[in-house]
DNA sequence: GTTTAATATGACAAGTGTGTGACAAATCTG
DNA sequence: CAGATTTGTCACACACTTGTCATATTAAAC
């Protein structure tokens, strides 16, 4: 959960991502011009701050400086022009990220993200999640989510899996898997493979689909 | 060339999308209401969807749901009054971006055009595909796709092709196939490649052509 | 235009690969 | 150490693939 602040003069760019932001469990503060952005900015910790450029009082630039006297906090710039010395203006005065309009909110979401994980990289780790519909797979947690419920793999299944994934698209001959999955010391039958690859797809639910069969080569996960 | 779908009961918004979308050179299909939204989503892979919230039959949100059980399509939501924000729970079922009504199409493209490029930055781990007309093969992937559907061959076609097509415009002897496709210990008859040959063909529908017969020697991929 | 040789095609039987359930060996866990 | 879980092997069934052959069609040579 992140303390988000977002100054923007427009209610329904703010209103757009407090629904967003608070959808993925965050808690948002609102300012409505600069000015009152730098007032809050002093008075609490945020992890990200959101700063239009074009606000009434106290415009975005002059903002982000007052607020960089006093704190590290990242921000990120909301910008009407696409104009490159705004850009190169913006990171001078340590913009962490732009943002131009129009965008989508999932856009704005998705880089406030991508920046906290960044600055708490000495912290805990984030962690990758890949998702294919509604088979999601993180590969660090080991875990894998089937339509949001925890799926319970055996090792052997979590490894081939994620194996298929890293090379999704790419077809996967029976040895190569031995070879990576397996380990190049392994000894066995080929067909070892196929029951494991029938064990996963049972587990997998609606998205065995994903798992195909290349006859006389091997398998690939496709998407 | 993006594929867009816009679905939304009013003939002039669709048409005033698709008129716009046209200029900028993209392929544009409509839907009427939610439902034919769905079945055309479920039928054809498109590059963006943008679904009016009020519609008949069945509305953009659960449209919008129906779609993301089977595709991870981005999707737009067009909603008739700014009022109808306060109810967009959009966001719980993946809604990349709304815009609304009265909204310039000018904008519309704009948010087309920044979530299509957001969603193809992600990278694919896709061979590098060659691609003959509207024969498309992809080697690492191990896959053909003729006019858009993926063919299905035996490995042995496969195969074949795969060795005509890295030889393109050479001209291969009988002999030199059975070595590089059959292998060095196959010691079966020459006419059997006729067979394959056949087959493949079969298999190509319209692209046969590029299969060429050179009477007295082999065959060659010509292009 | 006829002959001759090579290729295309359809049918078919033998061969091969894969999905699956069962089971025993190996490994993990308390 | 016992019980549970995981893992590798096997055998069977079935569907698909493959090579061969006989026949039809086509192209080149005369």
């Amino acid at each position: 959960m992140y303390k988000i602040l977002i100054a923007d003069d427009e209610q329904k760019i703010r209103e757009v991502i407090r629904e967003y932001a608070e959808y993925e469990g965050h808690e948002v503060f609102e300012a409505v011009d600069g000015m009152q952005a730098v007032e809050m900015a002093k008075e609490q910790d945020f992890d990200i701050i959101i700063l239009d450029i074009m606000m009434p009082r106290l415009d975005g630039f002059s903002a982000c400086k007052e607020i960089r006297k006093i704190k590290d906090t990242p921000i990120i710039m909301l910008s009407a022009r696409s104009e490159e010395y705004d850009k190169l203006f913006g990171f001078e005065m340590g913009v962490d990220d732009y943002v131009v309009k129009p965008f989508s909110p999932k856009e704005v979401l998705a880089r406030i993200n991508a920046i906290i994980k960044r600055n708490r990289s000495a912290g805990e780790a984030a962690g990758e999640t890949v998702k294919f519909e509604g088979l999601e797979i993180n590969f660090t947690a080991r875990d894998v989510i089937i339509d949001g419920e925890k799926a319970n793999l055996t090792p052997k299944e979590y490894d081939l899996l994620f194996y298929l994934v890293k090379n999704k698209n790419i077809a996967l001959t029976r040895n190569r898997l031995l070879e990576e999955v397996w380990g190049y010391d392994f000894f066995g039958d080929d067909r070892t493979i196929d029951t494991h690859i029938k064990m996963l797809r049972n587990n997998l639910g609606p998205y065995r689909k994903f798992i195909v069969t290349l006859r006389g080569m091997g398998y690939k996960f496709e998407v």
